[in-house]
DNA sequence: CAAAAAACTTAGGCCAAACTAAATTAGCGC
DNA sequence: GCGCTAATTTAGTTTGGCCTAAGTTTTTTG
């Protein structure tokens, strides 16, 4: 509860720290030491430092050896992170000829350095647009993003039909290789087979069948029109 | 002569001092440590500790108390903020509704964090122009740069006629002034007095007269359609 | 041309943010 | 519930980049 009233600048580190803990509570549990450790690349000791700096700022409410939450301020300062990143990935692609694997790391480098009001000119240049190359949600100006839920292709059962809304990865191997293979937001996939022992499915997209690592059916999101 | 074969990544400050020095430079004279400390807003102490830092790095070459140079290799740093200072600026008010009194900050703190795709993308997009909005010479890929000389409308006798070429000066104030006023590069402007002692100068531009300080008609660089 | 002023450097300190090594705590198997 | 392991924190160090105070050198000036 220790509110920070004296908005000084907040570093390039505080806000990829927060940003890693926001991507980490997603899944509803505090943020370990040692998860933001290895999403940012850094020594667990280097996190525990920084998660009490962070905490006496009143950013994060830490529990000792139990990990770490955003408090609202921190939360607020992690949704603008994320809404930068984002609008700068769709801006990129959409007006300086970057492809969506390419994107990522000219992103996380000009989130930190870009005005509100520059943001709000690449909103504008692209129509204030609610999801960026990958299918992510752009919160809008006030923090509030809707985080739908998709299901995982590698959970369509055989025989049914999907579309690809978001794909979770930004590794650039993976989306070039996906990007070729024809699985991008917006492409129905037909679910013909799945190997047992989480193994590879079988899929139809674009008319023609073709073979999926099971990893990667795991990263691509989609809707079943006909659920729900 | 100490080469820097070690290309290690160059922070934002030391960007800034390679930058700052190269523009001192410009009067042909080493840059001193006050001059230095006082475009930065730091204090002389700290610009000498940085000074020693980048000779040993062989960015620069320093005699005590005589002031820096740059080294080829510091310059080939300082030529690339610059490139990328003007390129940024250019971009923004091109494409995305900045104006020439509000891209100085911005672009100070983008030119850090751009890669040089981006910034070849930006100039792509551009058409590979060679100057800003401020009319400040944009250097090439090589960093090569064509600085023309210009006649300040100061020094431009009474009676004749200059184009304004180039406006030396980032206070937005100012250039808001001179955008009011109607005087931005490409306009041409008759001087029709002069007052004495360093004072005001009377022109017509744009079919009106006006009076203008000597300060910033002295910021106001211009060539003479007729002269040489 | 000597003394005062200005400019510059050195000395020593601080803070953010990283690290390694060592100590502590939590969770679990038996 | 004891003790092992894994996770976490504490302790102590490093580096970059800034600061103030104090000492040097250069420049200016009476």
């Amino acid at each position: 509860m220790t509110a920070q009233l004296t908005r000084e600048p907040l570093t390039r580190s505080v806000e990829d720290y927060l940003k890693a803990i926001y991507r980490l509570e997603g899944a509803g549990q505090p943020a370990s030491t040692s998860d933001i450790a290895e999403l940012l690349e850094l020594s667990p000791p280097s996190v525990s430092g920084m998660i009490r700096r962070l905490s006496e700022q009143g950013l994060l409410e830490h529990v000792p050896y139990r990990g770490v939450l955003l408090t609202a301020g921190g939360r607020r300062v992690a949704i603008r992170m994320v809404r930068r990143h984002r609008l700068i990935e769709a801006y990129l692609v959409g007006f300086l000829g970057y492809t969506w694997d390419t994107v990522h790391d000219e992103a996380e480098r000009l989130e930190h350095a870009v005005s509100d009001v520059l943001i709000e000119r690449m909103a504008l240049a692209l129509g204030n647009p609610r999801f960026d190359p990958h299918g992510d949600p752009i919160p809008d100006r006030d923090g509030a993003i809707d985080e739908l839920v998709y299901t995982p292709l590698a959970e369509i059962p055989a025989g049914e039909t999907a579309e690809i809304r978001r794909v979770d990865t930004s590794q650039p191997e993976r989306l070039r290789y996906l990007e070729h293979s024809g699985l991008t937001p917006g492409i129905r996939v037909t679910v013909t087979q799945h190997q047992p022992f989480r193994g590879p499915l079988t899929i139809v997209a674009g008319g023609h069948e073709q073979v999926i690592g099971r990893e990667l059916a795991e990263q691509l999101l989609c809707v079943r029109p006909d659920a729900k």
